[in-house]
DNA sequence: TCTGGGGTCCTAGGACCC
DNA sequence: TCTGGGGTCCTAGGACCC
């Protein structure tokens, strides 16, 4: 086996973010809500022993929540993003060959660590990053980035392994991949695990037993991919640059019902600057944009309309100003009156490299004061925070925007970014 | 009363072209 | 009488991820 593959990711991500700074709740259930407070996207491991569920609503759980006392946090993306940024920098001391996958996860290339003691490198690395940041982690290593998913969910679970697994020899990958549910494979998700049951392939084992052609048929290419690295076959890379992202969207739940024209106006122009930002900072431009909104469809007794309208650019731009006055025009296009909107989001399309603008002969538009512009904005946004300086068409009262009724400090980063604290 | 947000990739099918 | 077929592009929808 010639490649081998570190997977590491932070238990209980924003539930154990929090206990850093708030130590007494280490030990008591805690759950952390979604955007606007509406349901449960993360658990420490009391609350997930109570029986409360990944994405359950707030308000299904509140019984076990009122009577076992647990405590219920808002989101808080400034601090989870501060945080992450050290864990990623952490991890990234131990090999030069690194991908930050998500928030909470990454992998390290160790294939000239043969000489290493692995399972002693592991321990280590999860050693090093609880005395630098006080966050548990666990570390699973093997040949594929599947297998190291795979070595690291066993981690977790297994009392044997105090949380670093590795997996480099047959036995062992035979013996791990047995005792996995085969929806438990990375990249396999509800409806492909159904079909595969149906099949007899119940453990991750017999998936990697599966022929070629049965996966490829019944899994497309994805899914051969995924039997091959369990099989050891590394078919996926580290991704040491993050590519340049396709499509931006920005798109939030209100806090209150939004009725008027008006409001819908501030909200698109808001979303859209945040994805005019986005986009500036990979350095690209984009030639399609989209603005869509919804009514609540949990509440089937209300009127429902729901539209999205997009719109091709004659040049393609990334300023805000520009952005926002075609957003606008789109959503006065579908806009409707007599509707209860719950959500509204922007979505940008057809996204190309700055060096590969072409321009257009009817072009009427002063780009380089755009530039300027755009330019200083993005500064004061990135030194101050989002919101410091914005559109008119942005609205200053933002009645629509969304709930976060247990919010907590930005404990490493601004103080004035407190949102509400209890 | 109250149900997240932001992405990726693949496939099938239709339009269109020569 | 016999009414092609292959390629490409685009889009919608479905699957997945955290």
């Amino acid at each position: 086996m010639t490649g081998l593959k570190l997977h590491a990711d932070i238990n209980n991500c924003y539930a154990s973010i929090f206990r850093i700074f708030m130590p007494e709740l280490n030990g008591e259930p805690l759950a952390v809500l979604s955007n606007n407070d509406g349901s449960i996207i993360a658990r420490s491991q009391e609350a997930k022993d109570l029986g409360i569920i990944m994405g359950q609503p707030l308000f299904e759980a509140k019984p076990i929540i009122d009577r076992y006392g647990v405590k219920v946090l808002s989101s808080n993306y400034p601090l989870f993003h501060d945080m992450s940024t050290r864990f990623h920098h952490t991890l990234g001391t131990f090999s030069p060959s690194q991908e930050i996958y998500s928030i909470d996860e990454g992998f390290l290339d160790l294939s000239n660590f043969y000489k290493t003691d692995l399972k002693e490198y592991g321990c280590t690395i999860k050693k090093t990053v609880w005395k630098w940041l006080g966050l548990p982690i666990c570390v699973g290593i093997a040949p594929t980035k599947t297998l190291a998913k795979l070595a690291n969910r066993i981690a977790k679970k297994s009392t044997k392994a105090k949380g670093v697994l590795v997996l480099n020899t047959e036995a062992h990958i035979k013996a791990a991949l047995n005792i996995v549910d085969v929806g438990d494979v990375w990249g396999i998700g509800r409806q492909y695990a159904t079909k595969l049951r149906k099949f007899g392939v119940l453990s991750a084992w017999d998936l990697a037993n599966v022929t070629d052609s049965f996966a490829k048929k019944e899994l497309t290419i994805v899914g051969l991919r995924i039997v091959k690295e369990l099989r050891g076959e590394a078919c996926a890379d580290l991704e040491i640059e993050p590519p340049a992202k396709k499509g931006i969207c920005t798109s939030r739940s209100f806090g209150h019902p939004v009725t008027t024209l008006d409001l819908m106006q501030e909200a698109v122009a808001t979303y859209m600057t945040r994805s005019a930002y986005k986009l500036r900072r990979q350095k690209s431009f984009c030639a399609q944009l989209s603005v869509f909104f919804e009514t609540n469809p949990f509440n089937p007794n209300e009127p429902q309309y729901n539209n999205c309208k997009t719109i091709k650019l004659p040049v393609p731009t990334n300023s805000t100003l520009e952005l926002v006055s075609y957003a606008l025009l789109a959503l006065k296009a579908i806009f409707r009156n007599g509707y209860k909107y719950k959500k509204a989001g922007v979505y940008l399309d057809d996204i190309r490299p700055a060096t590969a603008m072409q321009g257009n002969i009817f072009d009427s538009i002063d780009r380089g004061k755009h530039l300027d512009l755009m330019r200083a904005m993005d500064v004061l946004t990135s030194k101050m925070g989002s919101g410091v300086v914005k559109l008119a068409s942005e609205g200053t009262e933002k009645s629509w925007k969304m709930k976060q009724d247990y919010g907590t400090k930005c404990f490493t980063t601004r103080m004035e970014d407190i949102l509400v604290v209890r």
